[in-house]
DNA sequence: CCTACCGATCGGTAGG
DNA sequence: CCTACCGATCGGTAGG
């Protein structure tokens, strides 16, 4: 993923600029923050950002990587617990907003550049984490239309996708900081998913 | 909205050169997008583009503004039709993905870059659409919780948030040439937001 | 972390 | 629609 060059990762001052970067990045798109932008809101001089990154390339690859990490070392334990359909459904909706509060920038970003980064070599992992992520949505839905917790004749690939896409894309409005909490709105989507919002 | 300068709209070759462009916005973000590219997959060069536009601005506006306004002339007459709020449900969601077969460029431009261009005053028509867009989503979804369509415990605007994101981002990977057509999918999505997935 | 700078590329224009 | 070009801005670097 990403070697660092120049300052140890977890230092203070580099974590406070990937904060600011990945702020900069999730409000302006990647392509239109310029690192001069991320400098001055970091009270210090382009150039000087080159002091502790190779490249703003290197800082999204930072950010991004940071976020899956963490995503997956949620996704793992969920696995792990054996749990069915319906329970790993909801575990998974409920880890991905969880995440959101930690990662909401990153979040951002991963859904606006994911798919164009991807193409790059040094972000290959980012296509790899999307064949997993589908792969475990897709087997947890599969299972449940199996064992009848889900309807049997869902469209699986479909389903996927709009479930995938809805709860990643809460990212862009979700506020941690606002009125709900991550676990009652995860609460809120998996019932709107599983029941429906008719009577 | 715009005002053409150079070519009176609907010209075969404008409209190309506007599809053409549109195509390259959705896949490469609006600003990763140069005026380079776009004429050179029109086949011509950078500087000819201007004897059709003013400015790559204003190709995204025309792009945008086009969309937008099919969209309310179909979202007008399902308003006009006085349905009941589940079939005006399934009637505006249907109609999504009907203009979507349409513009599907245009709408994934709009998903990614309307949060920043609505910024700029030539396209405060985005952020005016944003508004009535929520209002009558909104205002059908309360119609429904008080007629006893949708569940009395319903939130609201959390819903409305849901439905948005999930119906506009299903225009990142929908394919209208694919195996389902757009009713087909509107159908599937209709009966997942309504009925859920569960059995 | 700053000063001073560079090559590349961008959106756009004048003139034909 | 092309030729030829420009000012501005970008990501990044050398040297301190």
């Amino acid at each position: 993923m990403v070697t660092p060059k120049k300052t140890p990762a977890g230092t203070g001052r580099r974590a406070e600029l990937l904060a600011t970067a990945a702020e900069v990045f999730a409000e302006l798109g990647y392509n239109a923050t310029t690192v001069r932008t991320i400098a001055d809101r970091a009270g210090m001089l382009a150039g000087s950002l080159y002091y502790h990154f190779d490249s703003k390339e290197s800082m999204a690859d930072e950010i991004l990587s940071a976020f899956l990490t963490d995503l997956w070392e949620g996704y793992r334990r969920i696995e792990e617990a054996g749990l069915g359909p319906r329970e790993t459904f909801e575990g998974l909706v409920t880890e991905s907003f969880r995440q959101m509060e930690r990662h909401r920038p990153a979040v951002v970003i991963y859904q606006k550049e994911a798919r164009r980064l991807a193409a790059q070599e040094r972000f290959g992992y980012l296509a790899d984490s999307q064949q997993r992520f589908r792969k475990l949505w897709t087997h947890t839905l599969e299972r449940g239309v199996a064992d009848g917790s889900f309807r049997r004749e869902l469209d699986v690939p479909v389903a996927y996708r709009f479930v995938r896409d809805t709860v990643w894309v809460a990212a862009v409005w979700f506020r941690p900081r606002g009125r709900k909490s991550a676990a009652q709105i995860a609460q809120q989507y998996t019932s709107m998913v599983l029941d429906g919002i008719a009577t």
